[in-house]
DNA sequence: TGCAAGCTCTTTAAGTGTGACCATTGTCTT
DNA sequence: AAGACAATGGTCACACTTAAAGAGCTTGCA
């Protein structure tokens, strides 16, 4: 690895005249300047990050805390976060949670010591559910942190979120008045999650607005959630109409409609979350949620640039990335 | 963010003291120990990490180059490494190429000046196809690099190869002599890539063997390629056994078959590749080679620690993980 | 003509946080 | 009194940036 000091020696001048030749001052003589670069490019010189961030203490590196990345919602927002950090030659470090308070704080631990400028966040379930937000606060103080997603209210801090509530009264509210459905189903594996809730509310008030009974089956840690599914799509033949919550029960509820040689969308319809590849594995592809996690992330990674960019502390905003109904194969109109 | 030297201040002793003291060094007195200590979680000391990675010229942080993360096998990988990384205080930096060979030059050339200790890459595509190898070559002169997966034979560094070839193989001769089936197609959407032409070898082999005549129908970039599976389909009704060797088109064609009012596995038999999800969105739930993915990324992380971590340069390895035929629904033994 | 002032180019020095190495101070033992 | 030893301090290096100082030249004006 040449360094700067190397340069200096071969051409005989000082390391800042090296340094200064480089990053074309007008201090510097044309004719040292041309000197300088020639050997550097020959030499392949390339300043060490390391040492220019000790200089000046920014890293360009965002550090990434997602539960997961088999999960294609976040795979999905983080592949939006690293294009857009990379079009303003960003870094990313990126720590999975795997849903667990304890490695999400060490995560933060480790990389608020100066290894990050700035964090990107969708907190962990145990985070959320024992509302422990102590990392968060103390980094905060110095880093900012951008969460998205999965979001603590409480936290003082940027925030990208769904419209989840609105979103599920719209499909749902569709599903009653544009194809008359009456006895709609809800599936949940997500409902101890925030997003979870909100999904749940927005189903359960355009319920309650039609006057129909909400009915919301939940499978959290099921070890055969299809045959669950099954089971009650028999036990209740009444069922015109099935939304799911997230991104796999509701093409798992396509395969058990058609196990009871019901029609899908003249019998039931069915409205799903979206993943990358919803719809190839469903026939026929599946009318879904489409939560645009590109989106997300691209706007989680700009919000984050912004902050850090601007030397004036600014103000944390909330932006809401709104999700968009894709109708496809499993409901009846376009 | 307090430092050393702030701790020396309010303590009124020197740096090197302090230093010593938080090291636990013999050469410092008890009760000064205590002192520092004290101090030092009051003020929530942590040593900066970039000095630390300046002076002593390691980063503790893996460059993770990959060509997606949507792509279900990619985050599993990615998501090995990071446990296993993560075991040993290591981050990792991660970089999409999106099969691009010039984000990949540049995700190698950002990275290898100071900023991580090793590389785990899986290479684009584009980087296959041009067969430029230029930016691997440059670096792992000086950092180490290990490959899995697409990897690249004449380039020297450690590597983690799937059996494509064997498994495929055996999974094709499983059908011919477990199954009897006698009109096995294999259906492909990466047969440019090595993986996908050595899958494609493994089912040659085995049905030449037989005296089979083999049958491939390539699926690259097609608009719908379920109607081409569904038309081929229909138009070679005597196929009675699928091999699909990539994680989509095998529940692709598991939903065709179905819509041919034929049944699966008594009519056909189907083997897919397997991925976090495909148990839960096929029915039944489909047969498949399961290609280990968080295995390779943690073999791959523990080559690269090995090689850091040992002073004299390791020679390189090969590894190969094997892959595992599990048989689900789809076939008629288990 | 003399010399201060100004100009261009280059070097010196200081600083970023840490840690290895060596030096210094003081106390105690023999 | 000298050597042993414990405790602490000082310096330098890591690679880079940058403000300030300096060197060597030309220019302008009395």
């Amino acid at each position: 690895m040449v360094t700067l000091k190397e340069l200096a020696k071969l051409l005989n001048v000082s390391v800042s005249t090296v340094s200064k030749a480089l990053s074309d001052s007008s201090e510097i003589g044309e004719n040292t300047k041309r000197r300088v670069t020639e050997l550097a490019n020959e030499l392949n010189y390339k300043p060490n990050r390391i040492a220019q961030q000790l200089k000046s203490s920014k890293t360009k590196v965002v550090g990434v805390v997602v539960p997961s990345l088999m999960n294609p919602f976040f795979a999905e927002v983080v592949h939006g976060i690293e294009t857009t950090l990379g079009n303003h030659n960003y870094d990313m470090t990126v720590c999975i949670s795997n849903e667990s308070l304890e490695k999400e704080q060490r995560s933060f631990d480790l990389l608020s010591t100066g290894s990050v400028d700035g964090f990107i966040v969708a907190v962990a379930r145990e985070t959320q559910t024992k509302h422990d937000i102590k990392h968060f606060e103390s980094v905060s103080r110095t880093t900012p942190i951008v969460m998205f997603d999965r979001v603590l209210n409480d936290v003082a801090c940027s925030k990208v979120v769904v419209d989840d509530f609105e979103t599920v009264y719209q499909a749902t509210k569709y599903l009653i008045q544009e194809e008359s459905r009456k006895h709609l189903l809800l599936i949940s594996n997500i409902e101890e999650l925030s997003v979870g809730k909100q999904r749940i509310k927005g189903y359960t008030k355009a319920m309650e607005e039609a006057t129909f009974k909400p009915s919301v089956l939940k499978l959290d840690d099921e070890l055969s959630p299809d045959e669950v599914i099954l089971k009650y799509l028999k036990e209740n033949s009444n069922i015109d109409a099935i939304i799911s919550i997230d991104h796999i029960t509701g093409i798992m509820a396509l395969n058990m409609v058609k196990k009871i040689d019901k029609d899908v969308p003249n019998d039931i319809s069915i409205i799903g979350f979206d993943y990358v590849d919803s719809k190839f594995v469903s026939s026929p592809k599946i009318s879904v949620v489409n939560q645009k996690g590109f989106k997300i992330g691209q706007t989680s990674a700009e919000l984050l640039l912004d902050e850090l960019n601007s030397k004036n502390r600014v103000k944390h905003k909330t932006i809401m990335v709104k999700s968009q109904l894709s109708l496809n194969g499993t409901t009846q109109k376009k």
